[in-house]
DNA sequence: TATTGTTATACTCTATAACTATA
DNA sequence: TATAGTTATAGAGTATAACAATA
């Protein structure tokens, strides 16, 4: 348990996070801006998922999802296809173009991060990605969904969809 | 010096933290968000500022801070001096109404770390302030000058005016 | 001519609410 | 009646560009 005194550190620290996130969105394309990329991220990683999937894993509303993944349709990037075993549902799925389209995005955000991140050691950058991991899990558990259900870390090119 | 998949997994986290923030900004009152909130808490930490410099502590454009410091000079908790050694500048001061306001803020986001962090121990919140000042500090490094693009080192004739 | 700050405009992300179609 | 998804609307944050005043 830690004092008000780190707390308002930790705010502040939050608050200046939002120059780092301000700078990854600058390296997006036009055409592809943060909010459509990690919808794509998560399909790239989790395979097919369900649009309420996505807007849970995200933590945003299903109204945010459904957004970014029309524009995400539009450009041939996923593919939603009717859920036989529930007709209002419909999978998404990264098309070809859209793993393109991901490979190309991965290699800008890791290009920034490596020219940025530089100096810091391999324990520092997986140290930092694992605190900010708990921290997300300890603001989720009463916001998202009663079940954080944390996915396999499998290999997660080619997972067949759920159910 | 990292690997690829550290930094992917980075990035992860670092879309991730969107939700984090958004519930910082949920418990924030209606007449002060957290853009605001922000300039608050850097006159509070700082003492006395001029608009360029909150700007640039915030990482964010002039005009963004003109907003925001609009917005509070117009409720009473800061105040506007003009500055004696440059008249063009402003000096941005806390009012007594705004020390109370920022006190304010303080307990809010207080309540929300203590409540969701509650079972971090004091090392935790303060290794993850720590790398995430690190982190801000490796990305603004190259930011803070608002010069990305070095324009044509000629400068004798003007080209762009055309019209 | 360069800098400080203001204002107008536009774009992205987000949530809420109303609506359709299924369950 | 409840859930999955879509769409319209509104609010916040930000950047760019044009502008005023001063250095």
């Amino acid at each position: 348990m830690a004092g008000t005194a780190q707390y308002e550190e930790l705010v502040r620290q939050f608050s200046a996070f939002g120059a780092v996130k301000r700078e990854m969105n600058r390296i997006m394309p036009a055409d592809c801006p943060s909010g459509s990329a990690s919808v794509l991220t998560l399909l790239g990683r989790y395979g097919d998922l369900r649009m309420s999937r996505v807007a849970e894993l995200l933590s945003v509303d299903l109204s945010v999802t459904s957004r970014h993944v029309a524009h995400l349709a539009e450009r041939g990037w996923i593919e939603r296809s009717p859920d036989p075993a529930d007709k209002r549902s419909r999978i998404l799925r990264l098309t070809p173009a859209g793993r393109i389209r991901l490979d190309e995005l991965f290699r800008r955000t890791t290009r920034l991060l490596a020219e940025r991140l530089g100096d810091w050691s391999d324990e520092e950058v997986g140290h930092l990605a694992q605190l900010m991991a708990r921290l997300r899990d300890s603001f989720g558990e009463c916001r998202t969904v009663p079940r954080p259900a944390p996915p396999p870390p499998e290999q997660t090119t080619r997972t067949p969809a759920s159910t």
